[in-house]
DNA sequence: ATGCTATATGGAGACGGTCTCCATATCCAG
DNA sequence: CTGGATATGGAGACCGTCTCCATATAGCAT
């Protein structure tokens, strides 16, 4: 176990292999954001100019390369996510960062479902940030809470799941005829008027850990 | 040549075409609610007893099967729908339609999918039916607003994209650690606990554009 | 009945995707 | 330089979709 936990990953790898593991990173890259999660891999094999073996070789499925071809835009989401920590107002906190979560989640078409799979069972290559993802959630949804701007029985897996579902529609729907803010708002509000929470038992801790 | 293209539909089958059709339908049934809508056309075709050829003649695309193989529990829906009609409080019509919607949308596994790239691009066979699920949900919902029991600004788009955003996620997510009922919260009643829809003046017209 | 033809059928096979296997090529430590 | 550990490519097995057309059949006219 020579894995060197600092840089990265695959530093054990011989100097060819660790050249054809890039390549086929940046092919698949540019398949996944031009044709989405589908993309074929035997395409990105070829245009990487290696056969299809090394590319299962280095990444054993599509989750796996998926998981590997996303380490930019999920450093990017972490930016986002510090920049939101720094917002002082909880509400727009929360805001900000279900934005970003958003975007990452529009790096490729189609992206919500291996999400909400890997979210499901364990094991996937993508579950480890789908853990953060969940974890980042709850960060700023127990600060909205704290602050009143949230309601308090929603719990972190919920509203990611949520967040999930509306990623999902909005990929494949943005056009027809309803917008991202529309269906945000929806999100935000709900549908119906009545009173949040309005709970007759005063419901005092809350603020739970999600399981 | 051609016999009378006017009149109706499928009564124009001969006799063996008929009976065909039938196998097929009642084989993907099974199919389609054992392995999700993505189960295998050839072997439908197969445990039907029917050739391939004679499946892709009767319908054209998996989105026709499909259609075709729900039209029973679409009238199953329909009634529910009159059910709900019949509800005096409209908040409760409301939701008791949603309630059936998701029943629904649960018929397959993967159903979302298909009905979302239904709503969205016309000439799909299952259109006609997605069509008439807008202007129901849009007939509950009207209710709901003149009670005063949805926000007006919602519209019946975006409620049943949400909706279906949500069944999505139910589809795939239900045993993971959250309850369908959490969920129907959340987007009932959203994550936020700011009042509504409260303009900032005491603006009544409302209904903001979306998009 | 019988013939006739529009209609319907089956299943072979083209196509494209996933993924495995292993003979061969390449790297690099000694 | 060399040997063994490591990596490679691409042929091919497998599976699903969908088309094509020679053949079979229903059902009408006679």
């Amino acid at each position: 176990m020579s894995t060197d936990v600092v840089s990265g990953e695959p530093s054990r790898l011989r100097a060819d292999a660790r050249r054809n593991r890039e390549r086929i990173l940046r092919t698949a890259l540019r398949h996944f954001s031009q044709h989405g999660i589908d993309a074929s891999l035997d395409d990105i094999a070829r245009e990487a100019e290696v056969g299809a073996g090394t590319l299962y070789r280095h990444f054993p499925s599509r989750e796996a390369l998926l998981a590997a071809a996303l380490e930019g835009r999920q450093k990017e989401l972490l930016g986002g996510a510090q920049q939101a920590r720094e917002i002082a107002d909880a509400g727009a906190a929360l805001s900000a960062w279900l934005a970003a979560l958003q975007d990452y989640l529009r790096s490729f078409n189609g992206l919500p479902a291996p999400v909400l799979a890997a979210v499901k069972q364990q094991g996937s290559p993508l579950c480890l940030s789908c853990n953060a993802l969940v974890a980042l959630t709850g960060e700023f949804l127990d600060r909205a809470q704290q602050d009143g701007h949230a309601r308090r029985t929603v719990t972190a897996n919920e509203l990611f799941l949520s967040a999930l579902g509306l990623a999902w529609v909005l990929d494949r729907a943005e056009t027809c005829g309803t917008s991202r803010q529309a269906l945000e708002k929806v999100l935000a509000h709900g549908y119906l008027s009545t009173p949040p929470d309005v709970a007759p038992d005063g419901g005092a801790s809350g603020a739970s850990q999600v399981g």
